[in-house]
DNA sequence: CGTGTACTTGATTTAGATCAAAAGTAGTGG
DNA sequence: CCACTACTTTTGATCTAAATCAAGTACACG
């Protein structure tokens, strides 16, 4: 176990941190298991998961470079797999009382809230009705984390991206392929795609991003008001 | 605005909070608008939401007695709505880097992470199947939170509880009817549930809570290890 | 007492699951 | 290097759960 000298200075990451390497498909904590860690990710992809009595999977993120995983407050809700070999930084989970103010705020908060970011991209895709809108807000997803000039390396199969959208992998090869037929993406490889008409995807996903439509106005003539007892 | 006294002591919340009254169907505050404030439910029921361009309702989360909402960093994320009038605490939004220890660790920390256990939550509601097995799930779920000796008073609407499934009105409603054919639940008015075989809901809503099936071991002999350099 | 809303229920349609199998890829070992 | 094996991906045919279409029923409110 071989510390990792820190690099104090840039954000002020006080604490030691310790490498550790995952063969691909290896997993990194289970659900239920102590939490006593937390991670980010070095080199590699990671992907977290539930898996329901039935035994059907659920996954609840990918995480790339510089991404977080693995905050969960006591017990592992998720088990965390390597979906490439991964290279992670580990760190010790913080006491519910951090010791210090940089604990807190540095450490704990900032990464809490990306997860909830990324709990809550995983809800938006869900919540899509069809296939199509599934695949192409998730393609739009990567394609936004990973600025890689319109070309996306999947890297996760099939069976991942389908256990991610709530879909089955034949769906899921399905609904590319009619992207495909689409001109909305090409396929240089099962693994590697390119992203044609961004537009085009956008629309068919719905929500463009940023763009909030006006709620359903309520009934209600009042509005809520303060109270003044 | 009458500030309310804080309650020092307790949970030592030093800071002032606000009251604030909604009207049932009244919008607490809108995706897209800047996080300013936080809330926590002193009386009634609140939903977060996310509208789709095409007009379609993601709900993300209900929000009972003592819940917390609206811990989104920067903008929000979700629009908040009232199920029923509500009484809120209103508190000022964090700054990023926080201001003492106890901001960062009592404030925020922990009420992030509760918002992040109700999107798992979410997900996986959504995650399941069929549209029993989330019904089942989605009432079980409500009984851990409200404990009143299994019996539910739901609150919200069909509409809502579809939205938050990802179902139709029709959908739940014919779910709910075939529950209570089935005699998993009673129905004392469409509002108020009664759960009679809890067992049965758990059995047909898969992952009874707590039991953590056995995932997939990967079929690499080498497990993971720990860096060297 | 009528009007509007929420809920339920029936009939039909359809998107995606399931069943079945072929084609592409990768790793292994002779 | 090539054959063999194991897996991943794609595609076709069929089936089914849930959406959609279409009424009805039950309630609350003015």
């Amino acid at each position: 176990m071989i510390t990792l000298c820190a690099r104090d200075g840039e954000a002020a990451s006080s604490r030691s941190a310790q490498l550790r390497r995952c063969q691909k498909g290896a997993q990194i904590y289970s659900q239920g298991e102590l939490a006593t860690c937390w991670y980010s990710v070095l080199r590699g992809i990671v992907r977290t998961c539930r898996y329901h009595a039935d035994g059907h999977r659920q996954l609840t993120g990918f995480y790339y470079e510089g991404d977080v995983f693995g905050l969960d407050g006591g017990i592992y809700q998720e088990t965390a797999e390597a979906v490439t070999t991964v290279t992670l930084e580990r760190r010790k989970a913080f006491r519910s009382p951090p010791v210090t103010s940089e604990d807190a705020s540095e450490a704990s908060e900032i990464p809490l809230q990306r997860a909830l970011t990324r709990a809550r991209e995983c809800i938006f895709l869900l919540g899509h009705r069809t296939a199509a809108q599934r695949v192409a807000a998730f393609f739009l997803a990567i394609a936004e984390r990973l600025p890689a000039q319109g070309c996306l390396q999947l890297a996760m199969t099939r069976s991942d991206i389908a256990d991610y959208l709530g879909l089955t992998v034949h769906t899921v090869s399905r609904t590319i392929s009619e992207l495909v037929r689409r001109k909305l993406v090409v396929l240089e490889g099962p693994q590697r795609v390119r992203l044609i008409d961004v537009a085009g995807l956008r629309d068919l996903a719905g929500e463009a991003g940023g763009d909030l439509s006006a709620p359903i106005a309520s009934r209600q003539s009042d509005e809520d008001h303060y109270a003044a007892a």
